[in-house]
Order: structure tokens, then sequence, then C-alpha cells
DNA sequence: TAATAAATAGACTGATCTGTCTCCGTCAAG
DNA sequence: CTTGACGGAGACAGATCAGTCTATTTATTA
């Protein structure tokens, strides 16, 4: 039981802070939300920032897990070379994400927003998150067997973040499909 | 007078809310630094919101004046098709800005993290700059005389802002590098 | 059943936030 | 010199924040 309702507080708190922000959201509003008393909270996490890094653990286990499903789902739709069928699925797993209702833009760019400092443990998990999701992006273009690997992988990853951030700040919800383009034509290149 | 005291605010406002975020940075901390006094803050702003807002009203003057500075300088220099020059610039413009000691990322993808609610003004404000530098790249990419100008002008500001959003979110400050390379590689394919 | 552990509600502290208000000095016009 | 408008300094109000603590209840285990 113990365990379910650290859980519940942490799955909490992950919506609000990515529907209002972080420093918007106070504790309250997350105990108010869950149903859970203050000294549970501070029972399971030393402090707010403590249960901020939890939830951040919790979306990049989500957000790799989701993607991984997707792309299973979406890569024998594509209908290019047969290597960049995983990566170009990616692509298509972000545009399903970006257009879904309770989309806000990437949480770890937010949260690096709102806590700057770089050696904020936040800020360090955020930077964490990213470099694993340029590793998966590198697993999807393994099969493609480039000389360059990491960077065209950081290359890639430089177009999803930016489409993410596109679709957040700017409202464009078509930005994954101009990324999708722009990734196949970069991937061409690279042939 | 009351006008260089007006800019004197702004000025130290976005110096603070881009070092620690908007939220974090209270108006205390504004006058402190500025030296003027809270009336006089209330005297040319209803709120802090509307300080806000202009804030990211000079940081958009700010930024387009200094790329375009940046483009010029940096546009001679550059080894590729000579169409090619000025938006190649601009990824070494991105690149000095983010190697600087001031670089905190981009102070309108930071803003609409901390406001994500669409309808608020502060989060309006940083869309319409985004809309305003994929202009501004339309217009570095019009000598190409592309089909798609508008299409491809997304895609490459998707780069720039996925290479600002990298080097600040993953700490990573050649991102502006593997950007430029990317750029360069997509917009052969549309020649 | 008894004992131990954990969760709950919520009062409370002290800090901090935005925004208002009051007092005081300055300066210009008559 | 007097008067009145105005801006500056900062005290103050009201709200909210994170985090602590107590007393009570619930659940588990011996």
């Amino acid at each position: 039981m113990s365990v379910s309702r650290r859980d519940h507080l942490v799955d909490t708190a992950l919506k609000l802070f990515c529907k209002h922000g972080f420093r918007a959201t106070g504790i309250d509003a997350v105990l108010a939300e869950s149903g859970v008393a203050k000294k549970t909270l501070y029972n399971h996490f030393k402090s707010k920032d403590e249960l901020i890094v939890a939830t951040l653990q919790l979306r990049d286990e989500q957000f790799l897990s989701v993607m991984r499903k997707a792309i299973a789902r979406l890569s024998p739709l594509q209908d290019c070379h047969p290597t960049m069928t995983r990566v170009l699925a990616f692509f298509d797993a972000i545009n399903e994400w970006m257009v879904s209702d309770d989309f806000n833009g990437c949480t770890f760019i937010n949260a690096s927003a709102e806590y700057p400092r770089k050696e904020d443990p936040i800020h360090v998990a955020c930077s964490s998150h990213k470099k694993l999701v340029t590793q998966f992006i590198e697993g999807l273009i393994a099969e493609m067997k480039l000389d360059q690997s990491l960077l065209v992988a950081k290359q890639i990853s430089l177009l999803a973040d930016g489409a993410i951030v596109n679709a957040h700040t700017g409202g464009d919800c078509h930005s994954a499909e101009y990324a999708k383009s722009a990734a196949s034509r970069l991937l061409g290149t690279y042939l």
C-alpha cells in the first residue's frame, strides 16, 4: 500500500506539473488532487524538489515506453527506405502525442526552463533524459549502419525537440510532420 | 527621465528573468537590482505579467537585431553555395550566443513553459515571436528561390530551436554545429 | 488481542509573493 | 516664499508558499 500511495502521489504531481508548471503548482494542490496527507508526502520525499525529480523519472519511463510501443505499431506503415521506418515512425509517434489533449510540451525542457541552474538536481535529471533519448534515437537508426550514428542521432533529436517546442510555444500542431519530412531528407543524404 | 526609467526597469527585469526564470524572480528582486521604487513600477505597468510582456517585446527586438548584425558579419565567412551563406551564418550566430556566459536558453520557450495557457498574453507573445523568427528565416533563404520557402523556413527553425533547447537542457554547447550541418544537408536536398 | 507502524487532517511557522498605501522630499509655477 | 503636484522609499496587507508538528485513526503483524 505504501508503494502505491507514493506512486499515486508522483502520478498526480506529474499531471499537475505538466499542466500548470512546476513552480506554479503548489504542494497543497498536489495533496488536494491526490487526497493524500501532507505528512505522507514528506514521509516519502524530503522536499518538493525531490518530488519533482521523482516525477521526472516517472515521465522518463513513460515517454520511452510509449514511444517504443507507438514505433512498433507505426513502423510497418511507413513508406520509405526499409532501414528508416523506425526513425520515421518516431516522428509519427511524436505527432500523435502532440495532437492529444494533455500535450504541454516536453516536461524536461519545461523543467529545465524553470530550474536553469546546471547543478540543480532537477536540471541534471532533464539533461540525463535528453541523453537517453539521443541514445534511443541512435538505436532507431542503427539498422542504417551509418558511420557517424551518434552525430546523426543528435541531429534527429534536434528536429524532434524543435518540433515539440514549436508545437507548444508556437502552437503549430503540424510541426512533427515538417520534422519528419526534414528527417527523411536529412537521413537520405547519409545513405 | 520617465521613459529611461521604464527602459531600465525592463532591461533589468529581462536580465533577471532570463537568469533565474520568471516565477522565480520576484518583483522585489527587480526593484533592488534596478534601484527603482515599487510605485514607479506599478505606475508604468499594471502587473508583473505586463512587465513580463514588455520584457518579451524587448527581447524580441534584441534578438532580431543581434542576429541581423551577426549574420552580416559571419555571412562572408561561409564556405558553401552562395545562396546559403546567410542561413548558415544564422547558425554560427546562434553558436556565438549559446557559448556566451549569459546564455540561458530561449527566453520565449522558457516563458511559455512557465505560462502554458495558450490564451495567456505571455504565451501569446511567445507564439508571435516564433512566427516572426520563422519569417526572418524565410528571408534568409529567399535568395535560394525555393518553391516551398515557408515549409523550409519552418524546418530550419525546428533545427534552430532544437539546438537552442539542446544546449540549454542537455548542456551540449556544440549543438549549433550539428544543427548547421543538418541545415546544410537539408537545404542541399531542395536545390 | 496487543503492539507497532503508517496514514490522516489540519493547525502552525516563517518566509516570500504581488500589489496598495502612506509619508516624505523635490521641484516648478505663481 | 508658498503651494501643489509628483515621484521615490518602503511599510504594510493579504495571499500563498514549503515544510513541521500533534493528535487521531487505520492497518498490519506478532
